[in-house]
DNA sequence: TTCATTAGACCGACCGTCGGTCTAATGAAA
DNA sequence: TTTCATTAGACCGACGGTCGGTCTAATGAA
Protein backbone atom coordinates (compact mmCIF):
# COMPACT_ATOMS: atom_id res chain seq x y z
CA UNK A 1 0.00 0.00 0.00
CA UNK A 2 1.29 3.49 -1.31
CA UNK A 3 1.20 6.21 1.62
CA UNK A 4 1.96 9.81 0.40
CA UNK A 5 3.43 12.78 2.75
CA UNK A 6 4.43 15.80 3.29
CA UNK A 7 8.23 15.93 2.18
CA UNK A 8 9.32 17.11 6.31
CA UNK A 9 7.08 14.91 7.99
CA UNK A 10 8.60 11.78 6.32
CA UNK A 11 11.49 12.97 6.54
CA UNK A 12 11.32 13.59 10.54
CA UNK A 13 9.94 10.20 10.58
CA UNK A 14 12.95 8.71 9.04
CA UNK A 15 15.22 10.78 11.44
CA UNK A 16 12.97 9.83 14.92
CA UNK A 17 13.47 5.97 13.89
CA UNK A 18 16.73 6.60 13.14
CA UNK A 19 17.50 8.32 16.14
CA UNK A 20 15.68 5.77 18.17
CA UNK A 21 17.61 2.62 16.77
CA UNK A 22 20.85 4.38 16.75
CA UNK A 23 20.44 5.71 20.40
CA UNK A 24 19.16 1.84 20.82
CA UNK A 25 21.41 -0.53 19.49
CA UNK A 26 24.51 1.85 18.20
CA UNK A 27 25.24 3.49 15.07
CA UNK A 28 26.79 1.03 13.31
CA UNK A 29 24.77 -1.94 14.52
CA UNK A 30 21.77 -0.52 13.23
CA UNK A 31 21.14 -1.47 9.22
CA UNK A 32 19.01 0.60 6.91
CA UNK A 33 16.38 -1.79 6.72
CA UNK A 34 15.89 -2.16 9.86
CA UNK A 35 15.12 1.76 9.37
CA UNK A 36 12.84 0.99 6.66
CA UNK A 37 11.12 -1.39 8.87
CA UNK A 38 10.75 0.97 11.26
CA UNK A 39 9.25 4.01 9.33
CA UNK A 40 7.47 1.38 6.76
CA UNK A 41 8.80 2.68 3.98
CA UNK A 42 11.03 1.31 1.24
CA UNK A 43 14.84 1.95 -0.09
CA UNK A 44 13.92 4.24 -2.73
CA UNK A 45 11.98 6.12 -0.36
CA UNK A 46 15.15 6.50 2.49
CA UNK A 47 17.99 7.35 -0.24
CA UNK A 48 15.07 9.91 -2.03
CA UNK A 49 15.46 12.08 1.17
CA UNK A 50 18.92 11.06 2.38
CA UNK A 51 22.18 10.01 0.45
CA UNK A 52 23.52 7.66 2.70
CA UNK A 53 23.51 5.82 6.35
CA UNK A 54 25.96 8.46 7.75
CA UNK A 55 24.10 11.81 6.18
CA UNK A 56 21.43 10.31 8.99
CA UNK A 57 23.58 10.32 11.47
CA UNK A 58 24.96 13.88 10.84
CA UNK A 59 21.19 14.61 10.89
CA UNK A 60 19.97 13.40 13.94
CA UNK A 61 23.18 14.50 15.51
CA UNK A 62 22.68 18.18 14.20
CA UNK A 63 18.88 17.68 15.35
CA UNK A 64 19.53 16.53 18.65
CA UNK A 65 21.93 19.21 19.89
CA UNK A 66 20.07 22.47 17.81
CA UNK A 67 17.87 22.47 20.33
CA UNK A 68 20.39 22.91 23.32
CA UNK A 69 21.93 25.22 21.10
CA UNK A 70 19.09 27.77 20.44
CA UNK A 71 17.97 27.25 24.21
CA UNK A 72 21.41 28.19 25.07
CA UNK A 73 21.65 31.52 22.75
CA UNK A 74 18.64 32.70 24.09
CA UNK A 75 19.50 32.38 27.61
CA UNK A 76 23.01 33.83 26.97
CA UNK A 77 21.17 36.93 25.47
CA UNK A 78 18.98 37.75 28.34
CA UNK A 79 20.18 41.15 29.65
CA UNK A 80 20.05 41.40 33.27
CA UNK A 81 21.61 37.51 34.29
CA UNK A 82 24.26 37.68 35.95
CA UNK A 83 26.97 35.38 34.23
CA UNK A 84 26.85 32.20 37.21
CA UNK A 85 22.94 32.32 36.86
CA UNK A 86 23.36 31.91 33.28
CA UNK A 87 25.79 29.34 33.05
CA UNK A 88 23.61 27.02 35.20
CA UNK A 89 20.26 27.68 33.15
CA UNK A 90 22.69 26.69 29.63
CA UNK A 91 24.17 23.59 31.26
CA UNK A 92 20.03 22.52 32.55
CA UNK A 93 19.06 23.58 29.07
CA UNK A 94 21.54 20.60 27.74
CA UNK A 95 20.60 18.36 30.39
CA UNK A 96 16.62 18.06 29.21
CA UNK A 97 18.45 16.39 25.68
CA UNK A 98 21.04 14.07 27.07
CA UNK A 99 17.68 12.97 29.40
CA UNK A 100 15.51 11.88 26.37
CA UNK A 101 17.81 8.89 25.47
CA UNK A 102 17.86 7.91 29.21
CA UNK A 103 16.69 4.62 29.85
CA UNK A 104 17.43 3.29 26.21
CA UNK A 105 20.58 1.82 25.44
CA UNK A 106 19.13 -1.81 24.56
CA UNK A 107 22.82 -3.80 23.98
CA UNK A 108 23.54 -2.55 27.43
CA UNK A 109 27.76 -2.65 27.73
CA UNK A 110 27.58 -1.35 24.05
CA UNK A 111 30.55 1.39 23.33
CA UNK A 112 30.14 1.25 19.58
CA UNK A 113 28.57 4.48 19.21
CA UNK A 114 31.77 5.74 19.08
CA UNK A 115 31.37 7.52 15.68
CA UNK A 116 27.84 9.52 16.67
CA UNK A 117 29.40 10.31 20.09
CA UNK A 118 32.30 11.69 18.56
CA UNK A 119 30.32 13.52 16.37
CA UNK A 120 27.72 14.66 18.54
CA UNK A 121 31.11 15.94 20.92
CA UNK A 122 32.78 17.76 18.16
CA UNK A 123 29.66 19.43 17.13
CA UNK A 124 29.02 20.53 20.77
CA UNK A 125 32.33 21.78 21.49
CA UNK A 126 32.02 23.66 18.24
CA UNK A 127 28.36 25.19 18.93
CA UNK A 128 28.70 25.64 22.65
CA UNK A 129 31.76 26.85 23.20
CA UNK A 130 31.61 30.52 21.13
CA UNK A 131 28.03 30.99 23.65
CA UNK A 132 29.54 29.29 26.77
CA UNK A 133 32.79 31.90 26.52
CA UNK A 134 31.12 34.94 25.80
CA UNK A 135 29.24 33.91 29.68
CA UNK A 136 32.32 33.23 31.19
CA UNK A 137 33.74 36.61 29.94
CA UNK A 138 30.85 38.57 31.19
CA UNK A 139 31.71 36.71 34.77
CA UNK A 140 35.32 37.65 34.51
CA UNK A 141 33.66 40.98 33.95
CA UNK A 142 31.29 41.03 36.70
CA UNK A 143 34.17 39.49 39.14
CA UNK A 144 33.22 36.16 39.95
CA UNK A 145 35.10 34.29 36.99
CA UNK A 146 38.66 34.54 36.84
CA UNK A 147 40.78 32.76 33.81
CA UNK A 148 43.10 34.22 31.06
CA UNK A 149 41.69 31.05 29.02
CA UNK A 150 38.35 31.29 29.26
CA UNK A 151 37.55 29.81 25.49
CA UNK A 152 39.90 26.91 26.05
CA UNK A 153 38.74 26.01 29.64
CA UNK A 154 35.23 25.73 28.44
CA UNK A 155 36.48 23.13 25.51
CA UNK A 156 38.27 21.25 28.25
CA UNK A 157 35.54 21.28 30.66
CA UNK A 158 32.89 20.26 28.01
CA UNK A 159 35.23 17.44 26.72
CA UNK A 160 36.05 15.78 29.73
CA UNK A 161 32.31 16.02 30.94
CA UNK A 162 31.08 14.52 27.76
CA UNK A 163 33.45 11.63 27.89
CA UNK A 164 34.16 10.78 31.41
CA UNK A 165 30.82 10.44 32.45
CA UNK A 166 29.05 8.56 29.84
CA UNK A 167 27.99 5.67 30.44
CA UNK A 168 29.44 2.76 28.75
CA UNK A 169 32.46 3.87 27.08
CA UNK A 170 34.37 3.89 30.85
CA UNK A 171 32.53 1.19 33.52
CA UNK A 172 33.00 3.21 36.14
CA UNK A 173 31.38 1.95 39.82
CA UNK A 174 29.03 4.21 41.21
CA UNK A 175 31.00 4.98 44.09
CA UNK A 176 33.77 5.99 41.61
CA UNK A 177 31.32 8.00 39.69
CA UNK A 178 29.92 10.09 42.51
CA UNK A 179 33.85 10.68 43.14
CA UNK A 180 34.39 11.52 39.60
CA UNK A 181 31.60 14.18 39.88
CA UNK A 182 32.91 15.96 42.84
CA UNK A 183 36.19 16.24 41.79
CA UNK A 184 34.59 17.35 38.65
CA UNK A 185 32.63 20.23 40.29
CA UNK A 186 35.98 21.18 42.25
CA UNK A 187 38.12 21.54 38.87
CA UNK A 188 35.54 23.54 37.21
CA UNK A 189 35.50 26.25 40.04
CA UNK A 190 39.50 25.88 40.09
CA UNK A 191 39.62 26.76 36.59
CA UNK A 192 37.26 29.36 36.15
CA UNK A 193 38.35 31.30 39.31
CA UNK A 194 35.29 30.87 40.82
CA UNK A 195 34.50 30.53 44.52
CA UNK A 196 34.72 27.25 46.50
CA UNK A 197 30.98 25.91 46.44
CA UNK A 198 29.70 28.31 44.13
CA UNK A 199 29.17 25.21 41.64
CA UNK A 200 27.52 22.69 44.31
CA UNK A 201 24.03 22.99 42.50
CA UNK A 202 26.29 21.22 39.19
CA UNK A 203 26.24 18.17 42.26
CA UNK A 204 22.82 18.05 42.32
CA UNK A 205 22.12 18.26 38.63
CA UNK A 206 24.44 15.34 37.68
CA UNK A 207 23.89 12.89 40.26
CA UNK A 208 20.31 11.59 39.75
CA UNK A 209 20.66 10.90 36.27
CA UNK A 210 24.06 8.57 36.61
CA UNK A 211 23.91 7.32 40.41
CA UNK A 212 20.25 5.95 39.91
CA UNK A 213 20.52 2.95 38.32
CA UNK A 214 22.77 0.93 41.49
CA UNK A 215 21.28 -2.94 41.44
CA UNK A 216 22.26 -2.64 44.92
CA UNK A 217 20.28 -0.93 47.51
CA UNK A 218 16.72 -1.99 46.05
CA UNK A 219 13.83 -3.00 48.55
CA UNK A 220 14.26 -0.11 51.01
CA UNK A 221 10.61 -0.57 51.97
CA UNK A 222 9.50 -4.27 53.27
CA UNK B 1 53.82 -21.25 -3.05
CA UNK B 2 53.43 -21.50 0.32
CA UNK B 3 55.02 -19.96 3.23
CA UNK B 4 55.42 -20.86 6.69
CA UNK B 5 56.59 -18.76 9.80
CA UNK B 6 56.61 -18.96 13.67
CA UNK B 7 53.24 -17.85 14.98
CA UNK B 8 54.36 -14.49 16.68
CA UNK B 9 56.30 -13.27 13.61
CA UNK B 10 53.04 -13.58 11.46
CA UNK B 11 50.83 -12.32 14.11
CA UNK B 12 53.75 -9.41 14.15
CA UNK B 13 53.35 -8.91 10.42
CA UNK B 14 49.79 -9.06 10.15
CA UNK B 15 49.80 -6.50 13.01
CA UNK B 16 52.19 -3.90 11.60
CA UNK B 17 50.17 -3.93 7.96
CA UNK B 18 46.77 -3.73 10.07
CA UNK B 19 48.50 -0.97 12.26
CA UNK B 20 49.54 0.72 8.82
CA UNK B 21 46.23 0.65 6.97
CA UNK B 22 43.96 1.82 9.75
CA UNK B 23 46.16 4.65 10.41
CA UNK B 24 46.47 5.91 6.76
CA UNK B 25 42.81 4.95 5.80
CA UNK B 26 40.88 4.59 9.26
CA UNK B 27 39.55 1.27 10.35
CA UNK B 28 36.18 1.46 8.69
CA UNK B 29 37.82 2.05 5.44
CA UNK B 30 40.28 -0.85 5.68
CA UNK B 31 39.27 -3.68 4.64
CA UNK B 32 40.31 -7.40 5.44
CA UNK B 33 41.08 -8.23 2.21
CA UNK B 34 43.37 -4.80 1.50
CA UNK B 35 44.96 -6.08 4.95
CA UNK B 36 45.76 -9.86 3.58
CA UNK B 37 46.94 -8.39 0.09
CA UNK B 38 49.57 -6.28 2.24
CA UNK B 39 50.87 -8.99 4.18
CA UNK B 40 50.28 -11.82 1.35
CA UNK B 41 48.60 -14.29 3.25
CA UNK B 42 45.21 -16.06 2.76
CA UNK B 43 41.64 -15.27 4.35
CA UNK B 44 42.41 -18.29 6.13
CA UNK B 45 45.56 -17.12 8.24
CA UNK B 46 44.64 -14.11 9.12
CA UNK B 47 41.03 -15.88 10.62
CA UNK B 48 43.61 -18.35 12.16
CA UNK B 49 45.29 -15.50 13.86
CA UNK B 50 42.15 -13.23 14.90
CA UNK B 51 38.66 -13.99 15.32
CA UNK B 52 37.38 -10.61 13.88
CA UNK B 53 38.81 -7.35 12.08
CA UNK B 54 37.70 -5.53 15.34
CA UNK B 55 39.65 -8.23 17.44
CA UNK B 56 43.06 -6.96 15.34
CA UNK B 57 41.92 -3.70 15.62
CA UNK B 58 42.11 -4.28 20.06
CA UNK B 59 45.55 -5.88 19.29
CA UNK B 60 46.80 -3.00 17.47
CA UNK B 61 45.45 -0.45 19.85
CA UNK B 62 47.35 -2.81 22.42
CA UNK B 63 50.57 -3.33 21.22
CA UNK B 64 50.72 0.44 20.74
CA UNK B 65 50.26 1.42 24.18
CA UNK B 66 51.83 -1.37 25.93
CA UNK B 67 55.22 0.48 24.96
CA UNK B 68 54.30 3.63 26.13
CA UNK B 69 52.65 2.12 29.61
CA UNK B 70 55.99 -0.17 30.18
CA UNK B 71 58.06 3.24 30.08
CA UNK B 72 55.87 4.80 32.21
CA UNK B 73 56.30 2.60 34.65
CA UNK B 74 60.02 2.26 35.17
CA UNK B 75 60.49 5.80 34.82
CA UNK B 76 57.80 6.04 37.87
CA UNK B 77 59.48 3.20 39.52
CA UNK B 78 62.92 5.08 39.89
CA UNK B 79 63.35 5.48 43.35
CA UNK B 80 65.46 9.02 43.14
CA UNK B 81 63.40 10.90 40.67
CA UNK B 82 61.43 14.15 41.94
CA UNK B 83 57.68 13.74 40.59
CA UNK B 84 58.00 16.81 38.36
CA UNK B 85 60.86 15.14 36.13
CA UNK B 86 59.47 11.53 36.37
CA UNK B 87 56.25 13.44 35.08
CA UNK B 88 57.76 15.09 32.50
CA UNK B 89 59.89 11.95 31.26
CA UNK B 90 56.92 10.02 31.05
CA UNK B 91 55.03 12.34 28.88
CA UNK B 92 57.97 12.38 26.51
CA UNK B 93 58.39 8.67 26.41
CA UNK B 94 54.31 8.61 25.25
CA UNK B 95 55.48 10.96 22.38
CA UNK B 96 57.22 9.06 20.50
CA UNK B 97 54.44 6.28 20.19
CA UNK B 98 52.25 8.94 18.22
CA UNK B 99 55.21 10.57 16.69
CA UNK B 100 55.35 7.05 14.95
CA UNK B 101 52.12 7.77 13.25
CA UNK B 102 52.91 11.23 12.45
CA UNK B 103 52.94 12.10 8.92
CA UNK B 104 50.71 9.58 7.52
CA UNK B 105 47.07 9.93 7.65
CA UNK B 106 46.08 9.53 3.75
CA UNK B 107 42.82 10.77 3.31
CA UNK B 108 43.17 13.74 5.53
CA UNK B 109 40.73 15.50 6.74
CA UNK B 110 38.83 11.85 7.54
CA UNK B 111 38.03 11.71 11.18
CA UNK B 112 36.18 8.61 10.72
CA UNK B 113 38.92 6.62 13.26
CA UNK B 114 36.53 7.64 15.93
CA UNK B 115 35.85 3.89 17.02
CA UNK B 116 40.27 3.54 17.05
CA UNK B 117 40.71 6.67 18.74
CA UNK B 118 38.21 5.77 21.26
CA UNK B 119 39.98 1.99 21.93
CA UNK B 120 43.01 4.16 22.10
CA UNK B 121 41.77 6.73 24.92
CA UNK B 122 39.91 4.60 27.06
CA UNK B 123 43.16 1.99 27.03
CA UNK B 124 45.50 4.83 27.69
CA UNK B 125 42.90 6.64 30.58
CA UNK B 126 43.03 3.17 32.35
CA UNK B 127 46.20 1.99 32.32
CA UNK B 128 48.36 5.55 32.36
CA UNK B 129 45.83 6.74 35.30
CA UNK B 130 46.88 4.89 37.96
CA UNK B 131 50.68 5.13 37.63
CA UNK B 132 50.26 9.01 37.02
CA UNK B 133 48.08 9.39 40.10
CA UNK B 134 51.03 7.85 41.98
CA UNK B 135 53.40 10.38 40.86
CA UNK B 136 50.99 13.04 41.38
CA UNK B 137 50.88 12.10 44.85
CA UNK B 138 54.20 11.73 45.34
CA UNK B 139 54.55 15.40 44.03
CA UNK B 140 52.26 16.76 46.41
CA UNK B 141 54.07 14.63 49.49
CA UNK B 142 56.82 16.69 47.81
CA UNK B 143 55.27 19.98 48.82
CA UNK B 144 55.31 21.15 44.62
CA UNK B 145 51.68 20.02 43.57
CA UNK B 146 48.31 20.56 45.56
CA UNK B 147 45.31 18.58 44.41
CA UNK B 148 42.74 17.02 46.66
CA UNK B 149 41.70 14.90 43.57
CA UNK B 150 44.93 13.75 41.92
CA UNK B 151 43.40 10.83 40.15
CA UNK B 152 40.38 12.72 38.25
CA UNK B 153 42.92 15.70 37.63
CA UNK B 154 44.85 13.35 35.78
CA UNK B 155 42.23 11.32 33.85
CA UNK B 156 40.55 15.07 32.52
CA UNK B 157 43.75 16.16 31.22
CA UNK B 158 44.57 12.93 29.49
CA UNK B 159 40.88 12.85 28.03
CA UNK B 160 41.46 16.56 26.89
CA UNK B 161 44.99 16.71 25.88
CA UNK B 162 44.14 13.54 23.87
CA UNK B 163 40.96 14.70 22.27
CA UNK B 164 41.66 18.53 21.62
CA UNK B 165 44.90 17.78 20.06
CA UNK B 166 44.15 14.86 17.91
CA UNK B 167 44.99 16.59 14.13
CA UNK B 168 41.51 15.17 12.25
CA UNK B 169 38.79 15.56 14.73
CA UNK B 170 39.07 19.41 14.89
CA UNK B 171 39.98 21.26 12.09
CA UNK B 172 42.30 23.65 14.36
CA UNK B 173 44.19 26.76 12.47
CA UNK B 174 47.41 26.97 13.81
CA UNK B 175 47.24 29.93 15.76
CA UNK B 176 44.23 28.12 17.58
CA UNK B 177 46.25 25.98 18.51
CA UNK B 178 48.96 27.83 19.64
CA UNK B 179 45.91 29.50 21.80
CA UNK B 180 45.31 25.94 22.87
CA UNK B 181 48.54 24.50 23.57
CA UNK B 182 49.62 27.87 25.66
CA UNK B 183 45.96 27.31 27.50
CA UNK B 184 46.42 23.87 28.65
CA UNK B 185 49.82 24.15 30.29
CA UNK B 186 48.06 26.93 32.13
CA UNK B 187 45.31 24.90 33.25
CA UNK B 188 47.42 21.96 34.00
CA UNK B 189 49.54 24.09 36.45
CA UNK B 190 46.11 25.28 37.73
CA UNK B 191 44.45 21.97 38.02
CA UNK B 192 47.66 20.25 39.54
CA UNK B 193 48.76 23.24 41.60
CA UNK B 194 51.93 23.52 40.90
CA UNK B 195 54.27 26.49 40.11
CA UNK B 196 53.37 29.49 37.09
CA UNK B 197 55.72 28.18 34.58
CA UNK B 198 56.89 24.94 35.74
CA UNK B 199 55.59 23.66 33.41
CA UNK B 200 56.99 25.51 30.50
CA UNK B 201 58.94 22.55 29.17
CA UNK B 202 55.24 21.26 27.72
CA UNK B 203 55.40 24.35 25.53
CA UNK B 204 58.63 22.84 23.67
CA UNK B 205 57.22 19.38 23.45
CA UNK B 206 54.01 19.97 22.37
CA UNK B 207 54.88 22.43 19.50
CA UNK B 208 57.28 21.45 17.16
CA UNK B 209 54.86 18.87 16.53
CA UNK B 210 52.00 20.09 15.85
CA UNK B 211 52.93 23.54 14.73
CA UNK B 212 55.51 22.94 11.71
CA UNK B 213 52.96 22.61 9.21
CA UNK B 214 52.27 26.11 8.29
CA UNK B 215 52.06 26.84 4.75
CA UNK B 216 52.66 30.71 5.52
CA UNK B 217 55.66 32.18 6.90
CA UNK B 218 57.80 30.36 4.73
CA UNK B 219 61.24 31.32 3.11
CA UNK B 220 62.85 33.52 5.85
CA UNK B 221 65.99 33.92 3.87
CA UNK B 222 66.34 35.73 1.12
C1' DT C 1 -14.97 20.70 -17.58
C1' DT C 2 -11.49 17.74 -19.41
C1' DC C 3 -7.34 15.45 -19.64
C1' DA C 4 -2.37 15.43 -21.18
C1' DT C 5 1.61 16.80 -18.80
C1' DT C 6 4.61 17.19 -15.07
C1' DA C 7 6.86 16.87 -10.40
C1' DG C 8 8.34 14.19 -7.10
C1' DA C 9 7.10 10.67 -3.49
C1' DC C 10 7.50 6.01 -3.49
C1' DC C 11 8.72 1.11 -4.58
C1' DG C 12 11.63 -3.20 -4.42
C1' DA C 13 14.61 -6.09 -7.41
C1' DC C 14 19.16 -5.92 -7.99
C1' DC C 15 24.36 -5.09 -7.45
C1' DG C 16 29.09 -5.00 -5.66
C1' DT C 17 31.58 -5.33 -1.45
C1' DC C 18 32.51 -6.73 2.86
C1' DG C 19 33.46 -9.58 7.08
C1' DG C 20 33.49 -14.09 8.13
C1' DT C 21 33.17 -19.58 7.35
C1' DC C 22 34.46 -23.96 5.61
C1' DT C 23 37.05 -27.67 3.86
C1' DA C 24 40.95 -29.31 1.64
C1' DA C 25 45.88 -29.16 0.84
C1' DT C 26 50.47 -28.72 2.69
C1' DG C 27 54.61 -29.72 5.10
C1' DA C 28 57.41 -29.75 9.42
C1' DA C 29 57.85 -32.46 13.50
C1' DA C 30 57.12 -36.84 15.86
C1' DT D 1 54.27 -42.66 8.18
C1' DT D 2 51.34 -40.23 10.93
C1' DT D 3 49.92 -36.05 12.93
C1' DC D 4 48.21 -31.66 13.13
C1' DA D 5 49.23 -26.75 13.15
C1' DT D 6 49.28 -23.84 9.39
C1' DT D 7 47.93 -22.07 5.03
C1' DA D 8 44.91 -21.48 1.14
C1' DG D 9 41.01 -19.49 -1.34
C1' DA D 10 36.26 -20.68 -2.84
C1' DC D 11 32.28 -19.57 -0.83
C1' DC D 12 28.37 -17.37 1.94
C1' DG D 13 24.92 -14.13 3.74
C1' DA D 14 24.28 -9.47 5.04
C1' DC D 15 25.02 -5.03 4.16
C1' DG D 16 24.84 -0.19 2.01
C1' DG D 17 23.63 1.71 -2.00
C1' DT D 18 21.60 2.02 -7.22
C1' DC D 19 18.28 1.90 -10.66
C1' DG D 20 14.34 1.70 -13.62
C1' DG D 21 10.06 2.45 -13.08
C1' DT D 22 5.09 3.27 -10.74
C1' DC D 23 1.68 6.05 -8.59
C1' DT D 24 -0.68 10.40 -7.16
C1' DA D 25 -1.93 14.97 -7.18
C1' DA D 26 -1.39 19.47 -8.94
C1' DT D 27 -1.21 22.20 -13.13
C1' DG D 28 -2.97 24.59 -17.08
C1' DA D 29 -4.20 24.76 -22.06
C1' DA D 30 -8.01 23.33 -24.96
Amino acid sequence: MRISKPHDERRNEILDAAEMLFTMKGYSKTTVNAILKEVGIAKGTFYHYFQSKEEVMDAVVQRFIDSGVNMAKSIAAKPDLKAPEKLFQILMAQRTDSARKEGMIEELHEANNAEMHQKSLVETIQQLTPILTKVIEQGIAEGCFSTPYPKETIEILLVSSQFLFDEGIFGWQSDELLQKVVAFVYIVETTLGAEKGSFNYLLEMMMPLNMTEDGEDENHSL
